[in-house]
DNA sequence: CTTGGAATGTCAACAACACTGACATAAGCT
DNA sequence: AGCTTATGTCAGTGTTGTTGACATTCCAAG
């Protein structure tokens, strides 16, 4: 099933890159890069009383103020109870405040609270200190190519909620 | 905390791929494509009884055939509980033999079975299928980009491990 | 105005996967 | 003989995810 060794295209271009073995290293190195990624926030997090989901939940928040909690769930890819849940104890604990809809009453816009911004830039501080190192020791082309490639290994249902994200950039 | 616009160094060299924008893009891309990288594996697993972790111990025992509880405990960062609960199942059900070190006969050294190489091939087969068609679509140059921010995204304690295991590979 | 459906929230039960702490066994090392 | 290492196991706990069921609120179509 595995197509093993690609060698060289008809073409003549080299394919080297799609062999197994080149395939393997790379899994293993978005499985251990994906643990570096989370490690400082996790650490963070643990010292409170909160996850992995609550961080999500947090940075979505922050990055688009006033999204819906259905938004929020579009984005997360989790259930409502799920996402529930996380929010009932950061809006108990004041990190997040959220508003009924004027237009559409049934909706419920989040905001951070001064708080819940505190944590969000303490969280995202640490993630992007070692982000900011891994691109500065591999410079701007690997950078390039980094993204690149991340953006074509997402599923193709979440490609235009990155899409939105992404353009929604300052 | 977070230095803001980087803009141009000193020394005249853009470093605008340093700017917080661009570290928030690169955290966010990360998030989707690792959702997207374990998407296809998790599908298959929820189907039989098994779960993420089943997937990993599978993986390495099969990059490292032989290896021991002690050196997967190290390479997959769990506590021993946490593993033998995942590696018990794993051997009830046949996909994994556990044999007594003939020099240290404390270890135990583990291998896959046929029917547990049957498995690993089916969710590497998957994944790899996802990877590949990300690297054929964005090049030899992107995906080595791709490695090398990876590589140095992984903590330093993984670091030796993460090497070891990648200057095995065949 | 009534009704259907959408958005949200909540309750309960459950599973996967991690953790800690404690303890047992066997085997190696000094 | 005594300490350490490697492994396994039991019990308890926490986070995060899931389903299923049900209530509420409210927009919008008939």
């Amino acid at each position: 099933m595995a197509d093993g060794r690609t060698g060289s295209a008809p073409g003549g271009e080299s394919l080297l890159f799609l062999t197994d073995e080149q395939l393997r290293q790379g899994i293993e190195a978005m499985f251990f890069a994906y643990r570096g990624f989370t490690a400082d926030p996790d650490r963070i997090l643990t010292d409170m009383a909160y996850g992995r989901a609550h961080h999500r939940a947090v940075h979505f928040i922050n990055r688009a103020p006033g999204t819906t909690v259905n938004n929020l769930l579009n984005i997360l890819g989790v259930t409502k109870q799920s996402l529930n849940r996380v929010l009932r104890t950061l809006i108990e604990d004041g990190l997040v405040q959220s508003k009924v809809g004027q237009a559409d009453k049934r909706e419920r816009h989040l905001f951070l609270t001064p708080k819940g911004e505190a944590l969000e830039q303490k969280l995202s501080d640490a993630q992007r200190l070692r982000m900011r190192k891994a691109f500065r020791e591999t410079g701007p082309e690997a950078v390039a190519g980094f993204r690149k490639v991340l953006e074509a290994m997402i599923d193709r249902e979440m490609r235009t909620v990155y899409a939105k994200l992404k353009e929604s950039g300052s």
